[in-house]
This record gives C-alpha cells, sequence and structure tokens, in this order.
DNA sequence: ATTTTTCTTGCTCGCGCGAGCAAATGTAAG
DNA sequence: CTTACATTTGCTCGCGCGAGCAAGAAAAAT
C-alpha cells in the first residue's frame, strides 16, 4: 500500500465546494475562472484562494456540455513514415495550445478506417477536424460532409477542391513551377519525377505542373514513377527497381521528387546502391525541407513551407465565427542544397 | 452561400429524438449504444435504424460526465527532433484507439510547462496520463502526484523510480550491460559515452551501467559527454567539438551513444567532418533501432525496444481496475549493424 | 393454469457547468 | 438625500447521458 497519505484519486472538488469555502455562490465561482465574465476584484480574489487551496479546477467536459463548444480539435493524421509529419505535429501541438485548443489524436489507419475517424472525433464534439492525411480523398470529404457533423474541416497542408472545406496549404503550382525553373537553369535535361500516392489531388498537383512545365519547354513529358506511400525505404526500393537495369545514358540527370521523404530514399539508392554521386552524376530536388534535409548525407535542395505561419493562420481560421471562404495559399522559399 | 442544400452543422440530434422516432423510450436508445447493457435484439434493430437515418452518435462527453469514465487518455510528450517519438506515437495512438481509447496529445514545451499540461489534461477528466517525455522528473511528478488528479500516470519508455506512477519501460540495465558486451568482445578498449539530458533517471541508467561494466572489465572509467537534447544535428555539434582538436591517437575507437538520435549525429561528424570511416575507424552503437538506422548512410548497430509488446501492455494497464504493482520492465535484442 | 424466475424497459435523480435574466449592490448625477 | 444608471451577484433551467431501481413483459418451472 503506497498510497496511505496519498489518496491515489482526488475526490472531486467542484464549484460548490469552492463557492462554500470563498463564502460566494456556484456561478460566482464559475465565472471566476472565465475570462469574459463579470467580476469584482475581491470576489475574484476570494475565490482564487480557496480553489487553490482546495485543488479545485473547472470540468471542461462540463463546461462544453452546457456551452456547446469543445474547444477541442480533432486531428486526423497518418503518414507516419514521413519525417515531415513529426515536424507538423510540433509546430500545430505547441502553436494550438499556446491559443487554448486541445488536441485529440487520431491514427487513421487506411482509407476505409477515416470515416470511422471521423465519427470518432464527431463523438467527442470537436469544434473542427484538422486533416493531415494522405487518405483524405474527395469521397472520405464528401461522406464527411454528408454527415454534417463538422462545424469546421481543415484540410491542412494540401489543397483540396471541396467547397465545403477549409484548406490551408502551399501554393504547389508556383512552388513547383518555381523548382522546375530552377532545375531547367542548372542544365538539367532528363529529369524523373517521383511522386507519392495517387489517392489525392494536391501532389497530383505537383507532380501535373512539373510534367506541364518540361511539356512546354522541350515538348516532351519526363518519365515519372510512382510511390505508394511516403516513406523514404519504399521510395528507395522503387527507385532501385526503376533504375537498376539501365545504362549511363539511360539514367536521368536530375530526380525532382515530390517531397523529401521520397528524395532521401531515392538519395539513398544512387550512392549506396547505384554507386554514383550527387549532383554530379544524377541531381534530386525534394519538398518540404524536413530538419534531414541539411542532414550532411542529403544537403537536399527542396522547398520550405511557411509552416509557422500557416498554424498562425489556423489558429485564426478556428476563431473565426463567420462563414465565409477562409481557403488560403501561402509561398514559401526554394532552398538551393548541394544537391542540385 | 455554398451551403445551401447542406447545412454546415447537423442540429444536434439526441437520444430523444431518437426515441421517438424509434418508439422505445430514451434510456432504450443508450442501451443500444452500450456494449454491456442487457437489450432485446427486437429494440436494438428498432433503435439503430432510427439512428442511422436521423445520423445519431452518442455524446461522448455527456456520457463521462455521468459515468465518471471519459475513455480518453492524455499523451505528454515533448523531444520532437527525436525520431524515436514519431514510432512511439505511431504504435500508442494506433492499438489505443484499436481498444476504444481517445488520446489528447499534449506538446510539453518544457520542464516548467509540465506542471501546465497535467493540469491541462486533469481538466479534460483524462482516465489516465502517459508520459513519454523526458521532461518529467521526480519532482514534476511528485508536485503531479500531490494534486491527486490523475487516476493512472504511467511513464512509457523509460523507468521511474516514483512509487506512484506506473512504468513500462525497457531493462535498461540489462541492454546496456548487453551492448558494452557486444562492444568488449568486439575488441574496442577507447570508448566515448555519448548521453542525452541529464534532467531524469532512465538515461542516466544507461550512462552508469555502461561506465560501471568498462570500470569493473579495465579500471578506469570511459570520457563521456553530454548532449542537452536528443536531437542529431544538436549531438553532432558537441560530438566534432569534443573530437575536433584530437590528434588520431585521442580519438575514442567507439562511441557508444544513448539513443539512435545522438548516434546519427555522432556518425555524421565521424563521416562527413572528420573524413573517418565507420566502423574502421571509429565504430558507433546507438539504441531504440529508429527506421533510420537501418539506412545505409548509418546502418546502425542498436538495440530495439519490443514497443509493440510494451504498448500492449499499457493497453492491459489501463483496463486494469485493481490498485497493485504494475511497473514492468521488457527485455528487446541488440541489433548488430555495419557500424560497429 | 399458476407461480417463480429472468429479462427487458422506463424512470428518478444527478454528473458540473453556462446562458440569460432578475435581484441586489454600488456609483454617479442632480 | 434622491434618483438614475452601471456593475455585480444569485438563480432557474437545461446541456445529454448513466447508475440504479422498480415496474412490466416474457420465459421457465411447478
Amino acid at each position: 500500500m503506497p498510497n496511505q497519505k496519498r489518496p491515489p484519486f482526488a475526490e472531486n472538488v467542484t464549484a460548490d465546494d469552492v463557492a462554500i469555502a470563498a463564502g460566494v455562490s456556484r456561478w460566482t465561482v464559475n465565472r471566476a475562472f472565465r475570462k469574459d465574465a463579470s467580476i469584482s476584484p475581491k470576489s475574484l480574489q476570494k475565490v482564487m484562494v480557496a480553489a487553490e487551496r482546495l485543488g479545485y479546477l473547472p470540468d471542461l467536459r462540463a463546461a462544453s456540455l452546457a456551452s456547446d463548444r469543445s474547444n477541442l480539435v480533432a486531428l486526423l493524421i497518418d503518414d507516419f513514415a514521413n519525417p515531415h509529419k513529426l515536424v507538423m505535429m510540433e509546430r500545430l501541438t505547441r502553436i494550438l495550445r499556446r491559443e487554448g485548443w486541445d488536441i485529440l489524436l487520431v491514427n487513421t489507419l487506411n482509407r476505409d478506417d477515416a470515416g470511422h475517424a471521423l465519427l470518432n472525433a464527431s463523438q467527442r464534439r470537436v469544434d473542427a477536424v484538422i486533416l493531415i492525411g494522405i487518405q483524405f480523398d474527395d469521397d472520405v470529404l464528401e461522406t464527411a460532409l454528408q454527415a454534417r457533423r463538422f462545424r469546421k474541416l481543415i484540410v491542412f497542408a494540401r489543397s483540396s477542391e471541396n467547397p465545403d472545406t477549409i484548406s490551408i496549404a502551399v501554393d504547389d503550382v508556383g512552388a513547383m513551377t518555381e523548382l522546375a525553373r530552377y532545375v531547367h537553369q542548372r542544365g538539367y535535361r532528363r529529369p524523373l519525377f517521383v511522386a507519392g500516392p495517387q489517392s489525392h489531388s494536391a501532389h497530383l498537383l505537383r507532380k501535373e505542373t512539373f510534367l506541364e512545365y518540361w511539356g512546354k519547354h522541350f515538348s516532351f513529358q519526363p518519365e515519372s514513377v510512382t510511390v505508394p506511400a511516403y516513406d523514404p525505404a519504399l521510395a528507395a526500393t522503387i527507385v532501385m527497381e526503376t533504375l537498376s537495369h539501365r545504362g549511363p545514358s539511360d539514367l536521368p540527370d536530375v530526380i525532382v521528387c515530390e517531397n523529401d521523404a521520397l528524395a532521401m530514399g531515392a538519395s539513398d539508392v544512387i550512392r549506396h546502391k547505384l554507386g554514383l554521386e550527387i549532383p554530379k552524376d544524377i541531381a534530386i530536388t525534394g519538398f518540404d525541407d524536413v530538419p534531414q534535409a541539411d542532414n550532411p548525407n542529403y544537403r537536399l535542395t527542396t522547398y520550405r513551407q511557411p509552416l509557422t505561419e500557416m498554424v498562425e493562420y489556423l489558429v485564426k481560421v478556428l476563431a473565426d465565427p463567420e462563414e465565409r471562404d477562409l481557403n488560403r495559399l501561402f509561398t514559401g522559399r526554394l532552398i538551393p542544397r548541394h544537391s542540385a
């Protein structure tokens, strides 16, 4: 019995207990914990002293039930092999918490599971759902919206065409055009595009933008391959399959990847499997500027999304009560490094 | 007005609405959604049909308020530069959700913030708090326990000495002894130990175990350095500072790191800054077996924690109503690779 | 057919708080 | 010292559900 002096769980101390201790009414106690409420400095003081002594803190479940605002957002996420997810989660959790939002984290296993995950979130009556997974294609979104269960459905870090969602993303067309122009001007002429999962529009946008740019300037469509997940190891396998049996003249001179996760896999293959040098034999570009992109093993030329700015905007969107067009595209920055 | 046919948020349909539609009482409706409840197949069917049609799902806030069980656990986490955190989060979120637990994700910014984060979680009346951060030293734990606000305080993936917390971790002493013996038997004789943040006991355990082993077999304490975060880039800086001005005979022949994040940073320095070869000039070992450890750039000899097994046990701990000793140490596996 | 047992259903009450109003108190103006 | 007005406080009612019991229905036993 280790817990003799210390009961393992506090008997619930409620606002009533504090009210008695402070000599005020229950409602004054609760008001003391709301920033908008009108309360005299004297009673605020009395309440806070009593609350501190009794260890009282308002129950947010009850507050939410009564006010119909939960101050909770659900974060639906998959694609855990992609290191950029860790960066996004860090930024989102830090800034949202600073603004008073709590986060319900849901790992959506696959496309079929996405619907369940959304229902799950809805049962907690979250104020908004933030999607940063790759599995939320238009069908899934449509189904979620049919249920009319969410005040705000925010697609983060990729653009969504759906008119009933709020999309906060980087301008893929502008970004990829900039990357294509860079690759073009550096003199590369035989690109291979490495695309991620085909299930949604945002990243198709990057691929299409690149292919179109190239088609316009050289009147041929560059080769492209698809990797079914943003997983460096998987990307390595696919790139290896694609390139291993080719002679030197058949190899691309630059591999343009939809994001850094894929670029890291491609880079590993070029250097360690094919024994070639980056960027001399084959150059590489990525997208996202994950921390590893700056690692001496990669030194990836990539494109940095203004993540903090995007999350700050997300915070504003969450607080916005109006019903209006909140979609927004952000412009990032090309980060030239050694790889291309 | 994009939402003409589709109101943006469903009017709240409650159990009462379903009850009327199904021709039963409100309590029968709620019972239909509880797996333990006794209800006839006929009324279950009626309720489910009506619920489906109206788009009803029970409100978990209200359920929690009434039953005093939230089915929510808070996950307090920091150290987002460590790639192992992404692995842990994936495993935890996947398995906990499968078992019906929802997760409140809290990013604890620093040690001072840990207390606030705990209070924050307590206001949602979570059933348990899982700590996988590095900032929860005994002082913080003690403060949290003083408040007697948590039914279960689970320290995951590191051992805690505190008798009022439940620790689910790998056996650091056993693991590090195995690693030390491996390094010893491979013939290395001038180790440098790279330790992480000093703020808590678990990782001191790894360091102490290694130093003791070496002291016992060679009667001298190997050198060690401390990195203030599990960040590969930071580890690289510190290791560089430590080694850059030394002649070849002064260099260690093996760098034993407290985990893979540090090992990756050390590896980068050895190969890219010092221009040395691994393992010929300097060998390296890590801990955790993160996905990147198997990457051709690292090929880290490391120690794999049985993470799935540990999370499965965590699930059992969460479901356990009894008040008894639930601490447990797990044994992992040494993964020999090229780096040592 | 009647009694006993089991299963199912409905109900009272309460979980802890907030919206919104009415009463009370305080403050300024005449 | 009143009257007018602003600020603060207390209160009724309801948010949506669950525990636990009592009444009702069904099944089993006599």
